[in-house]
DNA sequence: GCGGCTATTATGTATAGACATATTAGGCGA
DNA sequence: TCGCCTAATATGTCTATACATAATAGCCGC
């Protein structure tokens, strides 16, 4: 039944999820449940803190270890690199670079990235191909004080798996939303001006400043699935 | 410097950012961490595991543990129950049950329940309001058969809440996608037919069966916020 | 040189014991 | 009775040690 932390945190969520101990409730000591379990409380520790982390339950010391209420339901995102995406799969991948050229920051991405208006930076648009047809269409801004001064050439490898290996990253942000499309995005993507994308921003930020923002929006029937 | 592994996986996670090893390289193992850090194999263990679940190294027996080359970026999004989030903001929440009735489960909701079409179900619409102003609307399918027989007043207590509170669950999924509003939900959301609508989809299971399909469609300008 | 077996090595995990820390319950004094 | 202090307690974490497991490196016979 038992070898491995693991199996004990499984074995603990199940009777959590079966309601033995209802949501508020306190849950035996890690002294009791590993003598319960027959293992060591380093044992019983390590299961509870990784239930901890998953949300389901709330530790305090010397309170002791309860059922969380209203379990704020977490669910993850595993982003791969869009080439991954598609050929996960089993589609084939091809990318074209639009268009590439230095220009004067926006507004809207400017705001996104934490910079001025008006700053230089690079655009990038690129349409993402998975059997041939369009994926995603991408535009991206870059923050050239942040890059080293040599680039690649963006048509052969894409911007996105450039920087995951070149620059380094802090953190980020992903906003979804819906829009209608542009007559640009409706032209790349071939469907409908107006028609509604999926659009999924993603601003990343490295220690000392803003990297890159980027818009990705997928045709009308995309869908982007997670799991709680 | 070093009180607590936490500590230990930020420094090295610091480093790992900073290029010191680079994606792909081979970070030096435990036992020379540990003695370099100067805490026990299990501290540096503990530390890099966690790295390791984050998806910032890979590891693997014997060979060593290594830099993620194209790290899978994995982001949460935090699922409160929707009158929290609308509170979370400082906004005023409100619902209108709009229609409750028994009908036989349609073949889109009952390939998401993985229940055969036709059988019976509880059937929700719902308008959940920030504000007065319409936030989002929803169209529910419950499984009777996992429910407990009496059910509450689904217009005083929000179907989700009630749930959550009463009915176990063990698993589900999650699904984003942008939809042009019909004419019902663009009269339920006060805008026009054919709109970019937001639209997430939930499933919801227990132990023994499915339970709740859930269709939230959300006006156009609405916007989810993950962080990575 | 080649294929397969074996020794080596890094991680995975467990254990017992110890001390640290936060929080609560209960006692004690004003 | 109220407020403060202290002791008890549950979790947080570390150490040292041990064995398990997987994968590689290298040896050995052919």
């Amino acid at each position: 039944m038992s070898r491995g932390w693991d199996d004990l945190r499984a074995d603990l969520l199940a009777r959590i999820r079966a309601r033995e101990w209802p949501p508020g409730a306190l849950i035996p000591a890690e002294e009791q449940l590993a003598l319960a379990y027959g293992v060591a409380r380093a044992t019983v520790n390590r299961a509870v803190q990784a239930l901890a982390e998953a949300g389901v339950v709330e530790r305090r010391k010397r309170a002791g270890t309860r059922v969380a209420t209203l379990p704020v339901r977490k669910a993850r995102l595993d982003i791969p690199v869009i080439r991954r995406e598609v050929e996960g799969r089993g589609q084939t991948y091809a990318h074209r670079l639009l268009t590439q050229r230095r220009e004067v920051l926006p507004a809207g991405p400017a705001a996104r990235l934490g910079l001025a208006p008006g700053v230089p930076a690079l655009r990038l648009e690129t349409l993402h191909l998975a059997e041939g047809r369009p994926y995603a269409y991408e535009l991206r801004w870059l923050n050239p004080a942040q890059l080293p001064p040599d680039l690649p050439d963006f048509a052969v490898l894409s911007a996105n798996e450039w920087l995951v290996a070149t620059v380094p990253f802090v953190s980020g942000d992903l906003v979804f939303g819906a829009e209608p499309a542009s007559r640009a995005e409706a032209a790349a993507l071939d469907t409908d001006p107006g028609a509604p994308l999926l659009v999924i921003e993603r601003t990343t930020r490295g220690l000392s400043g803003p990297i890159t923002f980027v818009r990705l929006c997928h045709p009308p029937g995309h869908r982007v699935t997670m799991h709680l």
